[in-house]
DNA sequence: AGTCTGCTCACCCCTGGGGGTGGCGTACTC
DNA sequence: GAGTACGCCACCCCCAGGGGTGAGCAGACT
């Protein structure tokens, strides 16, 4: 089974590379968009989820049969907006990697995979993402990768499925733990920290 | 007469070398800080001014004796600070460059230069500064450049003895000519386009 | 003369943002 | 069990920022 994992963070992909690698009898890895891969497995970091995604073009770019959501967030309308949209499975991302395995298995066969309730918040062994080096959690990561692309507040909630109150909650988090207090500031935290997105992004901008 | 431009902008410094290149019997310029120049002309874009300049350690940085400001901000308060800060001379931008390296020659024989009042505002041809080819004016892009560093409107206020009414009625035009309308937006134009100091600044940050 | 550009400043009003407080649930560690 | 961290949310209050309006001055150009 060969797999694909797509974001826009380096960082990101090779985490989740990095998860999977154990797995080399069963799963291969490209970094390659033109290898067709099995699946691809499509990391919700700083990106679009539920309609906004553009599962078409990405599994042409790919040339790809099947595309899998990996998110953390498990809220049932996101979940139905995702498969709405195309997906084939939707991945929660504290999954064990061998669970994983197996779920990426069942979406390649053909099966469409959705997601346990879970709580957890710990991400898996080996998982990484920027910021979390400086102590930002992976959703406080996040919401300053989001706001290092110049979102407002309210972009971001839509974006990632959250109330306006969580978002700013999470910049108050994060921003005590990034030595900031206003935002020009923590767009320059974000750009000297490397939370700005790779140039290959293709994420329509509100 | 060996002269040494200084800024944390290359743009800026290149800009003020190009005007005094046609007069090269009567100035040599040089860009290495080391090499004990007669006057250093400190070039004042999004620096700081007046008593926080710090001019006894730029003197004793290059090794020169005479340090003239060179600014569009002829003030009256803000002229009087930086003699009292150190400074020989203090000559106004507008100068067409003869005029310039009159100044500086006599700066250079140890005579307090001040400005004449003037209420020019068209910079010298040949002078040049970032943001100047996105359609910037001089003090837009100065202002800008002070929001890419993350100041406040306050901030630079204070810095650019302005107003804080002027000073956000030059962001007012400058996102216009930009194309943006929120502080994050103007970081991320400011960083995209060279707005940043060089590293080698050792301004103090508020 | 008129017009345009740039600089400077004032004042009004509203929005985006950020500080605080409080609360709930879960996982994990000791 | 208690404590901590994380995720999620509400509400209060205030500030920083940005949109508008208006005004004045001067230089440069036609």
């Amino acid at each position: 089974m060969l797999v694909s994992v797509v974001n826009d963070y380096p960082l990101v992909v090779a985490g989740v590379q990095h998860l999977l690698q154990p797995f080399g009898e069963r799963v291969a890895l490209t970094a390659g968009p033109r290898q067709r891969p099995d699946v691809v497995l499509y990391d919700t970091f700083g990106r679009a989820q539920g309609p906004t995604m553009r599962v078409g073009e990405l599994l042409t770019r790919t040339r790809s049969r099947h595309l899998a959501v990996y998110s953390w967030n498990l809220s049932e309308p996101l979940v139905r907006a995702s498969f709405e949209a195309g997906a084939s499975g939707y991945l929660f991302k504290g999954l064990p990697a061998e669970q994983l395995v197996e779920a990426l298995e069942r979406v390649s066969a053909g099966t469409q995979v959705s997601p346990q309730p879970s709580s957890r918040t710990k991400a898996p062994s080996g998982a990484d993402w920027p910021g979390r080096a400086q102590g930002l959690s992976v959703r406080e990561a996040e919401i300053v990768a989001l706001i290092t692309r110049g979102l407002t507040n309210e972009e971001i909630a839509e974006q990632t499925f959250l109330s306006i109150n969580s978002v700013k909650t999470y910049i108050r988090t994060a921003y005590r733990k990034m030595g900031v207090t206003r935002r020009p500031q923590a767009v320059l935290w974000g750009v000297q920290h490397h939370m700005t997105a790779s140039l290959g992004g293709d994420e329509p901008e509100s």
